[in-house]
DNA sequence: CGGCAGGTGCGGA
DNA sequence: TCCGCACCTGCC
């Protein structure tokens, strides 16, 4: 069953499906024009098929839902609004794009991704699951305890001729057993934070339109109240789930070669340096520019590698 | 082998 | 409020 989407203009079909700089999930698949996805949604796993049917500046989406049973229109509907508040599909970026023409860096990036969103696509309990697995650790073992929880926790979804898994429910980490056996999955101490968060959301999750609607602060403030969320996976949060394109004021390690490179032209430069420099440019637009400039690196690096960058992410 | 990595919670100053 | 420390595991 299927319905039309209208992002607002101007929309990047591609930049906002793929994201080369996040290291791949098993939820999920992107080729050129086409988007597919499993959903948990209420008490049941859906496959997504988003197609690209528009332009730019006149975008559309063709979405499809599949699912086992039988659908009702309004099911559709509100699985529709969804994706849209996760992709971001409403955002004026028109102000961003003026920002960007008068940016030597982000210019020529912002011109190559136009109408490019947020798009993590995830449920807030889900990304938790990411954060917590990236916390500590190197890329290559952050993708092995993922994929360990999907063989483990997820179920395999065949819809449209692909199959992908579907991210676990948080009840399935919740029971008396659930840390000795995360234990076994080599997430090593983070099984105590995996547990403990899944327990919260299987009792009560969030009301996310509230959540939505909070200012920075007062999100920040609620999310940091939750198990396992400290400065460095609560702007991933705010910007990823919330969408605050202001939320950068703190940066890891890894990421500080990355901007020494493109910023300063250096191995290494100073944080707060950095951190300074990214908002003088970009403002409140601060953590939206560093996404373009990172996904754009990260897909050149794609097409032709990029030795220092290679170094660096050591996959 | 010891040190460290894309952190965080906790106890003690 | 700030600081030092433990923590699973894999890699250098």
């Amino acid at each position: 069953m299927g319905l039309s989407l209208r992002p607002a203009a101007p929309f990047h079909f591609d930049g906002t499906f793929c994201k080369p700089s996040h290291f791949p999930t098993p939820h999920r698949e992107h080729e050129s024009g086409t988007f597919r996805q499993t959903l948990r949604w209420g008490d049941t796993v859906y496959g997504i098929r988003a197609r690209n049917a528009g332009t730019t500046d006149a975008p559309a989406i063709d979405l499809t839902v599949f699912s086992e049973r039988d659908l009702d229109e309004g099911e559709v509907e509100s699985i529709a609004a969804e994706l849209s508040r996760r992709f971001d599909l409403a955002a004026d970026l028109r102000s961003f794009t003026e920002l960007a023409q008068s940016d030597d860096l982000l210019g020529p990036v912002e011109q190559r991704w136009r109408g490019m969103r947020v798009g993590a696509g995830y449920s807030l309990y889900e990304f938790l699951a990411i954060t917590c697995v990236l916390q500590n650790t190197t890329v290559r073992r952050s993708r092995d305890m993922l994929s360990a929880l999907f063989e483990h926790y997820g179920t395999r979804v065949r819809f449209d001729g692909t199959e992908l898994s579907a991210f676990w429910p948080a009840s399935a980490l919740a029971h008396d057993e659930a840390e000795q056996e995360l234990r076994a999955l080599k997430v090593g101490y983070r099984a105590k934070t995996l547990h403990r968060v899944a327990c919260d959301f299987a009792q009560r999750d969030w009301d996310m339109s509230t959540l939505r609607a909070l200012p920075r602060q007062e999100a920040r403030d609620k999310l940091l109240g939750i198990y396992g969320v400290g400065p460095a996976s609560i702007w991933y949060l705010l910007f990823e789930v919330l969408h605050h394109y202001d939320a950068f004021d703190t940066i890891s390690p890894w990421e500080q070669k990355i901007y020494s490179r493109l910023l300063f032209d250096s191995e290494l430069t100073d944080a707060d340096k950095i951190l300074q420099e990214v908002h003088n440019r970009w403002g409140d637009w601060r953590m939206l520019a560093s996404h373009y400039i990172f996904e754009d690196l990260f897909w050149r690096h794609r097409q032709d590698p990029i030795d220092w960058l290679r170094d660096l992410i050591r996959l």
